[in-house]
DNA sequence: GTTTCAGTCATACGACTGTTTCAATCATAC
DNA sequence: GTATGATTGAAACAGTCGTATGACTGAAAC
C-alpha cells in the first residue's frame, strides 16, 4: 500500500537495466502487460514476469496478492485514462451542440477516438486492446470483475447519449446496436491477427488513423440507423 | 486412423456410462468440446477430458498426437457442417434470383442463418460458438491454422457475393465491412457473458432466433451500405 | 492356431505452476 | 543509535501439466 523506497530496487536489479528509477510495482505491471499481450494470460507465468521485470518472484504476491488481481491491475491501469478521455470528449461534444444532443456519429466518435489515437500513437498503448479481447473470453469471471470496476460508469453515460441521438429508437434497438457495435470495435482492436487472414492479397495495413475512425463510425452509425428503421417498419 | 473395435472400449468404461457404443475418439471430442466451452482451452487439462470421457489418458495422444491437434479437431468437426450449410444457402439464393445477384441482406443471411439456427436448436451445438471467440485470441497461431483448414474456401465465396451485391463499393469498403461484420457476429455469438453485463435492467435474453437474425442482418447491411456511401462522398 | 497390430492401460517422467515461508535488508521515525 | 515496519531475497511447498513408455488386450488375417 505504501509508495516509498526508490533506490533499494535498483541495487539488485539484474535484468531490465533500463528505467532504473521505477518502482517494483510498476516494473511488474509493465512486464506483465507486454507478456500478456504476447502470450495471453494463462500462458504467462509469474516467473517470466518477474524475471523480465528484474524483480523477485515473491514481489507479485506481496504487491498484488494473486495473479488474478495482477491481471485486473494491468487492465485497470490502461483503461482508466482511456475512459476519462472518452467522457471528456463526450462532454465537449454535448457542450458544443448546446441545447440539441450531439449526433450519433459524434457520440460514436467520442467513444472510438481515444483508442484509435492510442493505436496510432502506438508507442506502448497500441498493443493493449488485444488484452481486452482476450479477457473477454477468459474463464473465471474476470471480465465481469473488470467491467464493474472500470466500465459500468461510462456504459450508462454513452447509452443515454445514444438514446438521445436516435429519437424513435426502442430500448431493444439501443441494446442490440451497442452489443454489435462493441463487437465490431473489439474485433477491430484485435485486428493484428484477423486482418492478415481476411485479406487475400489487397488491403494494405491501413495506417491512417483518421480514416480508420471515419470508417468505424460510418459502419456503426449505419448499422444503428438500419436497426431503428427496421423496428419502425415491422410495427 | 482406422475405425474398428466397438466393444472393447465398453467393457472397461468406468465413467460416462451412457452412450456406451461410441468410439473412444468421439467420446474424447465430446468431452473436450464441453470442457473447452466451460473453461477455455488452456485451463482444460487432458486429464479432465479423459476422465469425463471415461477413457485412458494416453488415448488422446494416441488418437490426436497432441493437445493442440485435439483442439483443432474439435473445431473442425463443428465448423464443417455449418460452412456446408452456409454454402448451400448461398447457392440456393443465387439460383433463386436468376441472372441478378442476391441482395446484400440475402448474402448476410446465408452466412448467419446456420449459426443462428444452431443457437436456437441449442441442444448440443449452441454453446460451440464461444469457442470461436476463444480461439481467436488464443496464442500459438491456432486460429491461423484453423482458418486455412476450414475457413479460407468459404471466405472467398462470400467476399465475391458481397462485392456483387454492392455495386460501386471499392475493395477497401468490402474489406472493412467484412472485418467489422465478422467482429459483430463473433461478439453476438459470444454474448452469453457479454449480454448480462451490458443490459442494466431491460432487454430480455431475446430467445426468438428469427428476430435475432433480422436484427443482425439489418445492422450489418446498414453498416456496409454506410461504408460504401461514405467512400462515394469523399471522392 | 498362430501372427499381427490397432487400441487401451497403468505408470512414470521432467518441467513448470501459483503460492508461502522466514530470514535478511532497507529507509525512516524516534 | 536503535527500534520499526515496509520491502525483498532464496528456497521450498504441494500440485498439475503434456507427453512418453512398455506391457497387455482383443479381434481379424492367414
Amino acid at each position: 500500500m505504501t509508495e516509498t523506497n526508490v533506490s533499494s530496487a535498483i541495487s539488485t536489479a539484474t535484468a531490465a537495466a533500463l528505467e532504473p528509477a521505477k518502482e517494483t510495482k510498476d516494473r511488474i505491471l509493465d512486464a506483465a502487460e507486454s507478456l500478456f499481450v504476447a502470450n495471453g494470460f494463462q500462458a504467462t507465468s509469474l516467473r517470466r514476469i518477474t524475471t523480465m521485470a528484474g524483480v523477485n518472484l515473491a514481489a507479485v504476491n506481496y504487491h498484488f496478492q494473486s495473479k488474478e488481481q495482477l491481471i485486473l491491475a494491468v487492465m485497470v491501469r490502461k483503461l482508466e485514462p482511456i475512459n476519462r478521455r472518452r467522457l471528456s470528449l463526450l462532454d465537449r461534444f454535448e457542450a458544443e451542440t448546446g441545447p440539441h444532443p450531439p449526433s450519433l456519429e459524434k457520440v460514436l466518435a467520442a467513444f472510438l477516438q481515444p483508442i484509435v489515437d492510442d493505436q496510432a500513437a502506438g508507442v506502448d498503448l497500441g498493443s493493449f486492446p488485444v488484452l481486452m479481447g482476450r479477457l473477454y473470453t477468459e474463464p473465471g469471471g474476470l471480465m465481469q470483475k473488470l467491467f464493474s470496476a472500470a466500465f459500468a460508469p461510462i456504459a450508462k453515460r454513452f447509452k443515454d447519449a445514444i438514446t438521445r441521438a436516435l429519437p424513435g429508437a426502442g430500448p431493444l434497438d439501443i441494446f442490440w446496436g451497442m452489443h454489435l457495435t462493441i463487437g465490431a470495435m473489439a474485433h477491430y482492436l484485435a485486428r493484428p491477427p484477423a486482418l492478415a487472414l481476411l485479406a487475400g492479397r489487397d488491403a494494405a495495413p491501413v495506417p491512417n488513423p483518421s480514416q480508420s475512425l471515419g470508417r468505424l463510425v460510418a459502419y456503426m452509425a449505419g448499422g444503428f440507423r438500419a436497426l431503428v428503421s427496421r423496428s419502425a417498419d415491422s410495427l
